[in-house]
DNA sequence: ACACGATCGACAGCATGCTGTCAATCGTGG
DNA sequence: CCACGATTGACAGCATGCTGTCGATCGTGT
């Protein structure tokens, strides 16, 4: 308590591992698809057109908001590596798309991705990995939980 | 290979889940420190003032970089919650130290953090975490070793 | 004493994520 | 069949992080 930033609890090594290792990630994401000429977030956008749907579908899933993909998917259909597609039964919305430059490129980058697991794949059972990813979804579930407690409490 | 959306591997459904919980201690930290007009990244920089210490040696700690710590730190200063004071052995740069608006905003949020904690505690054991917090550094080290790999072959 | 590399803050510009608002469209309930 | 709430993309604006460049200053090595 008389010193806050010295992490001595337990709680607060774990937070400052976690964006260690986000970070890492998220930086190995950028290496990965920086020679392609694209970033982590237009591979993201880009992986999840291989199977067509809409904008909104995407930010769903990945939990982000709509706008921060929709510019992101605007500038790859400038660049030609996505189309939109009218849906007949929307007139609102259209379907996100690769196109052939856009397989082109997700593929290259799926490969230097493949190709760097492997280098991880080999300092990292898969075990160790699995167990990891448990504890960390039993974490998420009780933040989860935590922040909803307060949402009622607004 | 099929289908790289669908996170059928140890690996990718690791990275989701450091995502989860990145994403959720992030918006947990701007929830926490909103009410007293500030966000994560202020509160980053307001607990390293604490210490006095100048820009420069904060980002190095946080890993960020300089000019990022200094935007913030400005925004601080203005809002009078930190203050600058010149180093007399080195007139380039300056000490930030916390103003006393600046200790009790700090100490507010930090009474916050602690009540959250409490509540994340009681759902999850120490020593979970403690497992959690080593594997994931072992992970962070496996990843910094393979990323300086790379570097070498630039 | 001085010259050169390292460090620092200032300034500028970019990418990514968020929020809020608006009009068009959809779909459902009356 | 129509009115109203929900969804969607467009537009605007903000926060945070990064990079690159510049001039001032520091410190080291000669």
């Amino acid at each position: 308590m008389s010193d806050r930033r010295g992490p001595e609890d337990a709680w607060s090594e774990f937070v400052l591992a976690v964006f260690d290792v986000n970070g890492l990630i998220t930086q190995a994401g950028e290496r990965i698809s920086r020679p392609l000429g694209q970033s982590s977030a237009r591979w993201h956008v880009l992986g999840r057109a291989f199977q067509p749907q809409t904008v909104a579908q995407m930010a769903a899933e990945m939990g982000h908001a709509r706008q921060s993909v929709q510019r992101v998917a605007d500038v790859l259909e400038r660049e030609g590596l996505i189309a939109y597609r009218p849906l007949p039964t929307d007139r609102r919305t259209k379907l996100v798309e690769l196109t052939p430059r856009g397989h082109e490129v997700l593929g290259e980058i799926y490969q230097r991705q493949v190709a760097w697991f492997a280098e991880i794949a080999s300092r990292l059972s898969e075990a160790t990995l699995r167990e990891l990813t448990t504890s960390l979804n039993e974490v998420s579930q009780a933040l989860a939980s935590s922040m909803s407690n307060e949402e009622q409490a607004s």
